[in-house]
DNA sequence: TACTTTTGGTTAATCGATTAAGCAAATATA
DNA sequence: TATATTTGCTTAATCGATTAACCAAAAGTA
């Protein structure tokens, strides 16, 4: 009934001894005696004691903290990275904070600024659409605190890196498509300056001339691959003379969006043109029809992330490099295609 | 290139004056002289030197986090709860720890022990559906921590509590169902222990009432609503001597899963059996057909939970009551009815 | 007996920022 | 000139947990 906080200090009180004692007790050191152990203890259970972790964090340097950013929490593919992020994590003792960007840079600036003010040991981030500068990300490293990307990442900042093969995975979609008849296949990509969207971008390209197809510069758009998008760059390849067959969108959303647009103008997927998008988002089963996609692994990300990062937990200088775990992708067909 | 974080110290010895007077400049005491305020900020911005939030929280027993505890951040009202209290709270200094239950009561107990001890300044909380024993929620009280519940809460915890007024709302999805004609009207519904999903069944219930249709028993089920959950009511339904002409979930997911079910039995929605759903979670509008959904106002939600923390946040004894904040709902009818 | 070792603690310093209290020098006031 | 006030800092204590250094008493050993 205190509606206080316990602390030590209460605990040595009740007992006449040092807290200095007190906390040896409770970290069963070997020179308090059994009998003082066993008292402390079942005082701590009585008043309900919790250490807290700001003072121990001070004193060690490390406050069981890390930070985690990702452009947002609501697409399945972030929430479960970060889900498995929490769960690895938890069970070595280290708490999470989430973080969102919003695909904004300068919330994304911001969001750094208050993790590291909040002294996080490491910080796991996926960059925001918006990033081209990486000042920023810079700053984390001169802190001297880990910093591991994945999905969107870039070489230059020289840090650990784990995401899949973009590349491999346009060739893989393009090659599917390709099996399945298709000789016009148009490309709904994200922005060039982002790394993996350029991968995209480029193992489109090459595996569309692997199959000696022609490339037509209206087939291929950069956005940032919301259902907007994805709806205003399929009313493009609709308008244009000769509409393409296929479509391969860099992202679910976008997907979803060109989706929408073919059925409102009554136009038969996979019949007469195809569709296949990228994150295997939950959403591509529940539509009609059914959306080919991209499986991206999240949960292994996620696991493999926090494992980086505890990789330096423990080491008191961090010297990073460029150190890239590249997972292979899993093409899944459904109806779209 | 520093590689190390800058503190107090640090740029009082560049200027060979204590650390109270670097302090003191930096937070603009009028006893420093403008010619120390501007060395002091220089230095400090040339190192980047960025306060140790642990030691300020430590000293002035704020932490400046905030818990949030949700059963799943995958979830689009949750993440969008979340990104608003993110919002409010960021703005007035604070920071966000989220932390998932996964409808877990075992990992909900655990996510409230290492918000304690992380010292968090509040906890805004959406229970699992688990959760029957209140002791854990207590224990946060017992510290003297402010605790806001929204959604998922309890009346006999005696706190905050915003949310939606889940018996009305039942009344207007049953009204609207009977004005389509309906008159066997089915509820797939959560389990009672749970105050939301027992409102919603007895409002449901007492719609019946009011509009004197028959209450049949087969026609009410507890669940955990997931899409699973869906299938398998619907399936039962199905399977029912006299099956529903219309029915009623009290989660979209669980929606879902019914809609899939009568997809695969070719049963027309809405003209067999109409369906309602409960969240107006993105993908009732992805579907086909679209399913009619009650709106949750979650970003509202998530805005008020902050700000009732806000209230409580400057205060140092903190005595809580049950103080309800009920919005009302709004019912979104689209071509599943 | 005289010395060493072990036991079971205590004291005091530390992490970094903040702030009450103090104090010398400069300035103002009577 | 003598006293009061203001300026501009410094000193030291504080938050709570941890730990190196220390010490007295008990137990062991030669």
């Amino acid at each position: 009934m205190s509606n206080k906080k316990t602390t030590l200090k209460d605990i040595a009180g009740k007992l006449n001894i040092s807290t200095a004692a007190v906390s040896k007790a409770l970290r069963n050191d070997s020179r308090i005696s059994k009998k003082t152990k066993e008292a402390v203890k079942k005082i701590a259970k009585d008043l309900d004691y919790q250490p807290n972790n700001l003072a121990s964090a001070l004193r060690s340097g490390k406050s069981n903290l890390v930070g985690v950013m990702v452009p947002s929490t609501s697409s399945s593919y972030f929430s479960s990275v970060l889900q498995n992020i929490e769960e690895v994590l938890n069970s070595k003792g280290y708490n999470v904070i989430v973080t969102q960007s919003n695909e904004s840079y300068t919330k994304e600036c911001n969001n750094i600024d208050t993790l590291l003010f909040t002294q996080v040991d490491g910080i796991i981030a996926s960059m925001a659409n918006e990033t081209i500068d990486l000042n920023y990300f810079e700053k984390i490293k001169s802190k001297g605190i880990p910093l591991i990307l994945f999905d969107r990442g870039e070489n230059n900042l020289n840090v650990d890196y784990i995401g899949i093969n973009d590349y491999d995975s346009s060739h893989m979609i393009v090659n599917h498509l390709v099996q399945e008849g298709r000789k016009n296949i148009a490309h709904i990509g994200g922005f060039k300056h982002t790394r993996i969207f350029n991968n995209r971008i480029r193992g489109y390209i090459d595996a569309l001339q692997k199959h000696k197809l022609t490339l037509f510069d209206d087939y291929v758009s950069e956005s940032n691959l919301t259902i907007e998008d994805g709806r205003a760059q399929m009313k493009k390849l609709l308008a244009l003379k000769n509409p393409p067959d296929a479509v391969y969108a860099a992202s679910d959303y976008a997907a979803l969006g060109a989706l929408q647009v073919l059925k409102e103008e009554k136009i038969a997927v996979p019949k007469t043109i195809a569709l296949v998008g990228f994150g295997n988002e939950p959403f591509t089963t529940m539509v009609t029809p059914t959306i080919t996609t991209i499986d991206q692994h999240s949960a292994e990300i996620g696991k493999i992330a926090a494992q980086t990062f505890l990789e330096y937990a423990d080491q008191k200088t961090t010297t990073q490099q460029l150190n890239k775990k590249i997972l292979e992708a899993k093409l899944i067909v459904r109806e779209s295609s």
